[in-house]
DNA sequence: GCCAACGTTGGC
DNA sequence: GCCAACGTTGGC
């Protein structure tokens, strides 16, 4: 799961969201997936599933950290607030369009993994984000999991 | 800030 | 329902 850890202003918003973000916050819901694919991604998720939290459109893009699914697919409220950066006219609230989890901090790598390194693993050739990056909510199969988790520790297991 | 690779839109 | 034009993502 993709979020930015660097500022980016939207319609007035600062749309940064970083490993640390989520580390203060405990749990936060995953707002803003304006993509069906990515939708569709969130929306198969169950509590207690884990994913990555994954640093995008920043320095070192990169994986940074482990959370857990809390709250399975509801309907993003942000879609409906016309003074939000991700405000969609066409998500109404009889049938919203888009959707969103919760996630719960579960620990920061100790150090993060950058894209260029996974890129070089031929165990993750065929990983979504080597091959087909842009999604910002991609499937990780079992494999491509176990294989990242043993490239580095969490924090808390240091 | 460039641009490739997608995704979306809308005329026909 | 095709497809050209346009918009977005995100690594570099």
């Amino acid at each position: 799961m993709k979020a930015e850890p660097e500022s980016r202003i939207v319609k007035g918003n600062d749309v940064k969201f970083s490993i640390s973000d989520l580390k203060e916050c405990k749990t936060e819901h995953w707002d803003g997936v304006r993509n069906y694919e990515a939708r569709n991604n969130m929306k198969a998720m169950k509590t207690g599933d884990l994913c990555f939290f994954y640093h995008s459109n920043c320095k070192v893009p990169g994986i940074a950290g482990l959370m857990k699914v809390v709250k399975e697919a509801y309907p993003d409220f942000t879609a409906w607030d016309p003074e939000h950066p991700y405000y969609d006219a066409k998500s109404d609230k009889e049938a919203p369009k888009w959707f969103m989890v919760d996630v719960e901090y579960v620990g920061e790598f100790g150090r993060l993994i950058p894209l260029k390194e996974l890129q070089g693993y031929s165990e993750l050739k065929e990983m979504h984000l080597v091959k087909r990056g842009r999604l910002s909510i991609q499937p990780v199969t079992s494999d491509e999991f176990d294989f990242i988790r043993s490239l580095a520790s969490l924090k808390s297991e240091e």
